[in-house]
DNA sequence: CGTAATATCTGTAGTCACTACAGGATCAAG
DNA sequence: CTTGATCCTGTAGTGACTACAGATATTACG
């Protein structure tokens, strides 16, 4: 069940998150402190490898760590299916918005720099853009 | 030419530059340091404002500090106008990419959302999918 | 002219999510 | 027994600001 057998240097790389990044996590309160060997080294479980494997989850899909703090129910309680679909929902939306913003940029900087000659002078239509 | 008649503060209302940001620039050597008046305040002149104003728009358009620096010629010379397509040209590169990964990212979790069925207990869809 | 509100100054610390050391202790392999 | 890998703590750096604290200076109003 809790075997504590797992070294940091084990767990991250069955996890794929850098030591240094789980000793953060364990000091923002997003991983427990595992108990230690007599040399204070840190021991971990299949449980905590769970944890840091959702966590890394989370990170990967974009969630803030206040994010998956709360759907980990690390802020009070475990929260419920319509707290958790209102957390991804919010970070739906953000992605969304962020996509809108970034094609927008992207539409503007390359019709900017289209009427770039591309030459060796310092003439440059793109400057005279940002600059008008 | 170069009357310097505009407090930092009339520069931010100009610019839509917060005065902390102005004088962060500053310190990083994205602005210059602009005269002072007798008692050590900043005061610009119009090609000042301008200047500010090309960081605005750059930054606007999601160029790195050290990407406008570049493009401002701070660096070490003027850069020619193939070198601005380069930065530019990367930048896009970069904005295209961070669309697609958004992209995915929304779809991702768009789909594992409509598995939630957004009730009162903590058994999620979504939780188990991160944790799975 | 006095006072009060506003503007500015410097310097430092906080944000987010790590990452990169420095300097030391401990462990495993040969 | 020695060497190299691993781990420890603590601090500082990243990017691009933002937010203070505490001091000084200017401006507006009565």
């Amino acid at each position: 069940m809790d075997g504590f057998e797992l070294t940091i240097g084990k767990l991250s790389d069955q996890t794929g998150v850098k030591i240094e990044t789980i000793r953060y996590y364990e000091k923002i309160g997003l991983m427990p402190a595992p108990p230690r060997t007599e040399s204070r080294r840190r021991m971990y479980n299949s449980a905590l490898a769970d944890q840091l494997r959702f966590i890394r989850r989370g990170r990967e899909l974009g969630f803030s760590l206040d994010d998956i703090r709360a759907l980990l129910g690390l802020e009070d309680r475990k929260p419920t299916c319509a707290e958790v679909f209102e957390i991804t929902s919010a970070h739906v939306d953000l992605i969304r918005t962020k996509i809108a913003d970034l094609k927008k940029l992207e539409k503007t900087l390359s019709s900017v720099a289209k009427e770039c000659s591309r030459n060796k002078t310092p003439d440059c239509a793109i400057i005279k853009t940002l600059f008008s």
